[in-house]
DNA sequence: GTGTCTGCAAACCCTTTGCAATTTT
DNA sequence: AAAATTGCAAAGGGTTTGCAGACAC
């Protein structure tokens, strides 16, 4: 988890004019345990920068994006979710069809087949952007999957 | 690859009543090799059924996905795609976050990822659901991944 | 001062919905 | 005849864009 400081020092590294707003916006989803989506940004960074425009928060989750500080995560239906890029920390995310439910999972269980599907098919993997959809332990069990 | 015929029968097993509307969407899914997003098969299937409204594409595109007949493929940016379910075929797909293109990927890829998962997390992966983002052959040799 | 960044408002895209008329059973 | 399905048109949600003014550098 790192400091304002190191976040700041990160936008200047990646070339970015050091706004309030960025700082802030980054800040914010750093803090978020979690993947936070544009919506919720967009809340938590107006409390501490009031007039903070959404199309703001849009632009600069894509920068940021591009610029690898964060990572994008797609779950499919909905809104698009980021979080923090933490490059020892990747992980992959399970989403339970049932129940919306949204898990973790560390990335080095797909290591194997991105190994496979890389030497087979030289496609690279990107395994922090892996979304695994099924159902949970408890969905499975009542079976509410797609007859509810 | 089913013949008209089977189509419709399928349509009746799943208790639809059978329209032109229906028949023709699911020919159209059939039809089409590959992945096709609901404006694709309600320009293909208008030709064959001029008036042919879009919200009854999507509308039934979701019935047929719910009784098991489609499937449906969120390839997380853009469009819904559906295709045709084939029990025998099952795959993964793989995005190429450089060129965008899609490929696919035999489901049995997945299994031994699949099954460790539901053996540790009780979490029942849906292979054929399975949608990996990451560099083709191409992309990742002349790395235009997210520098361009 | 220069070029980037922001706020605003409107547009955008894909998808969904209410309802009356039509069609299948 | 009853119930499901369609077309239409409008709304919906999340996201993007053009532009003029404001700001970091």
């Amino acid at each position: 988890v790192e400091g304002t400081q190191d976040l700041v020092q990160a936008l200047r590294d990646c070339g970015f004019r050091v706004t309030p707003q960025r700082a802030v916006i980054l800040q914010t989803v750093a803090a978020f345990s979690g993947h936070i989506t544009a919506q919720e940004v967009y809340e938590a960074a107006q409390k501490r920068l009031p007039g903070l425009n959404l199309a703001t928060v849009y632009r600069t989750l894509e920068s940021l994006q591009q610029a690898g500080l964060i990572d994008l995560f797609l779950p499919g239906t909905s809104q698009a979710r980021f979080s923090l890029r933490d490059p020892d920390h990747p992980h992959c995310h399970l989403v339970c069809t049932g129940c919306r439910q949204e898990y973790e999972l560390p990335a080095s269980w797909a290591q194997r087949l991105s190994a496979e599907v890389r030497a087979q098919l030289g496609f690279e993997i990107d395994a922090s952007h892996l979304t695994l959809t099924g159902l949970c332990r408890k969905c499975a069990g009542s079976d509410q999957s797609r007859s509810g």
